[in-house]
DNA sequence: TGTCCATTGCACACTGGTGTGCAGTGTACT
DNA sequence: AGTACACTGCACACCAGTGTGCAATGGACA
């Protein structure tokens, strides 16, 4: 009882908890991503748990998939924000933002499938503000004429966007050309001259570090 | 019992009974389409029928699924060969082929949804010969220039047709910009120059006979 | 040692869908 | 008139998932 407020250290037990919780939202991630439609009693046993464990740690269904989705959106626009404050041109850095993204992405791509039927409306909430990121990049490429204009800026984000989720989503996730597909696709999408688009992928891909 | 084989005429009776089977295929696809999860019920309702009386004409949710998957890749598959017979360039035929499977992709959009989960199996075997179809298409377009070869043709081929799917399935779908957005930017995905893109595209829509 | 508490393993009620069986009804065909 | 038969409207049984309740159990902690 020597701690009132916000605990420090409260080491084993409070901590085995959130290692708990923490493990089921992982593993959730990979069990849905194969079956969309698993249900809470196959996201416990994976994660070595019992469903009414599960439920303990979340009320619902749909307080994990919430979990999930804040999780994802929080990481993706650390990484879009970081990303556009490098001031490099439209196309660079959609370039770097793919590169970066496409771990989390594929990681997250479940959430494609889930943004459809019962918790659709609650994932696409979620997604607005990174929405609006996106095309406010995609729109900053359209008027330094790096970006085609056949399509307004906030529909040609959706769907530039909308197919590196599903290439992550594809049987290209896996292996190596994945990402590279994913960028310069995207690229190609946005307008990018082809040869523009490959050079600038690898060399983000030559480059390790940003 | 003037027939033994095929019959001819047999009016009123099998014919009206056709037509309800053809009518729950057709609002299936409406049903099924703003929800993929719909019951039986819900499809024998809108089509006016009780629901035991979908279950006379297929015997499972499955079977009712598959012949919308055979009606969907029957239709396709005619308007790529009829296409293809055309001898025209690789990319001038992809945007023909786009803007004439534009009402079918639309038509039968909930198939990309009802691909994963429980139906996913039966579906992608379906959708074989199509694919492909369209792999060797992509594959001309490659080996005469006109398409890019950052990604192999079966690949390629996946990706863009996707992409035709996709926007077929989101909010871009309804409205005039649908059929032309879905068609240049598969174009721009298989890497043809913007202008070029566009210029096909447009010749297309502005000539309503192929 | 005794208390706290996350976890367990069972119980249950509820929902919503699937697929089947069967008696009835209206109507097209003979 | 009589028959065949698509459709109806009800009845089931079955399954799978959700969410809850509650008495153990066992390890961490004071």
């Amino acid at each position: 009882m020597c701690n009132d407020g916000v605990v420090p250290t409260e080491s084993s037990r409070v901590r085995s908890m959130t290692e708990t919780r923490d493990r089921i939202l992982d593993v959730a991630l990979d069990v849905l991503g194969e079956n969309p439609d698993a249900g809470m009693g196959d996201i416990g046993t994976a994660a070595g748990v019992v469903r009414r464990t599960v439920y303990g740690h979340f009320p619902s269904r749909l307080d994990l998939v919430r979990t999930l989705t804040e999780r994802a959106v929080t990481e993706m626009t650390a990484v879009l924000t970081e990303v556009n404050a490098s001031g490099a041109e439209a196309d660079a850095t959609w370039a770097e933002f793919v590169a970066r993204l496409w771990p989390v992405a594929h990681r997250y791509r479940v959430l494609l499938a889930l943004r459809r039927g019962e918790y659709g409306e609650a994932i696409h909430g979620l997604l607005g503000p990174l929405d609006e990121l996106l095309a406010d990049l995609v729109k900053r490429g359209q008027d330094t004429d790096v970006f085609a204009q056949h399509l307004p800026a906030g529909i040609l984000s959706q769907v530039a966007y909308g197919a590196v989720f599903a290439i992550a989503d594809s049987d290209l996730s896996n292996g190596p050309l994945g990402a590279r597909a994913a960028a310069i696709t995207s690229l190609l999408m946005l307008g990018v001259p082809e040869t523009r688009a490959i050079a600038l992928v690898d060399d983000q891909v030559t480059r390790p570090g940003g």
